[in-house]
DNA sequence: GTCAGTGCAAACTTTTTGCAACTAC
DNA sequence: GTAGTTGCAAAAAGTTTGCACTGAC
């Protein structure tokens, strides 16, 4: 099974960032590594505090998944984003590079691929900077929306929904 | 005075965007757009709120930075951004693109600019999908971190500097 | 004169922190 | 045993909201 391989290794980078670093091996820590690997595409502390009691049946505390995904980030098993009002996280370990596309209306995130952008910003020459990774977010309006405004574009109102 | 040209420009942009838009003509509005094309570089609310007060002796409320920001955004006139624990912003009319690199260990930004880069980010297809603008955030550690993380390498200590 | 816009304070949301209890080592 | 971790609750930080007052039209 594909995942369960995934999820194997990236347990293992794990238990050797943590032992690098002096860190503990906690059951919590693990679990948490483990629901996020079977997580696709974004999520946010809640979701994932959510997630882990209902799907899990394990119980963190907020506070513990906010450290423990401090940690993710350093050992490169987890990335941030910061579109919305929350952070976003999602697991970096085996995917592919990708952008993101962010409707300024309804807040929809979507993902994509394209070889050549990702060639020219990994191209980029970067003087006295280690680079680690990168972000594109593209910001616009999504079909979806594009058609609604069409619609009501007689009232001057701006239409603005709630994200998240 | 370019700066001046720049500042009467984006003034007169702002007011026919209020009256397309139905918005009255305020002080505060005016006085808000004056102090962010003052601005080089990226700022937060917060900020903002203190150099009008203690720069240009105009006192606004927090609510009414959020709530114009929002005008200058949908006016083109202001990009926001969200790198650390507040939202950046900073001006857009006549700015060159740039792109930001931002140190994870310190949290320094730094602008550059890539023609390549930008070329092969306008020229993305997006299907269904009408592109406004857009952000690339380069992260990675600045040559003074990478410095500073050389000479103390034999400790096994994570430095988390604070962002902001 | 009217209603959009403002200031203020309270509310809300997300994230951080202090501390007692717990447990990996 | 003991220091690193956890959970909890309180605090902090950033942003939004409700409401009375003000001023642009």
């Amino acid at each position: 099974m594909e995942n369960q391989n995934v999820k194997d290794t990236v347990k293992q980078i794990f238990t050797e960032y943590l032992t690098a670093k002096g860190h503990r091996k906690t059951p919590e820590r693990f679990a948490i590594l483990d629901t996020i690997y079977s997580i696709d595409g974004h999520f946010d502390i809640d979701s994932l505090y959510l997630r882990m009691m209902e799907q899990q049946n394990f119980r963190v505390s907020r506070a513990t998944l906010y450290n423990t995904i401090i940690l993710l980030i350093d050992a490169r098993l987890v990335i941030k984003h910061q579109f919305g009002n929350s952070s976003q996280y999602e697991k970096s370990y085996n995917r592919e590079t990708h952008h993101h596309q962010i409707c300024t209306q309804c807040g929809k995130v979507t993902e994509f691929q394209n070889e050549e952008l990702q060639r020219a910003i990994e191209n980029t020459k970067l003087s006295r900077f280690q680079l680690s990774h990168y972000s594109l977010y593209i910001y616009g309006v999504c079909g979806k929306c594009e058609r609604a405004n069409k619609k009501k574009k007689k009232t001057g109102n701006i239409t603005h929904k709630k994200e998240k």
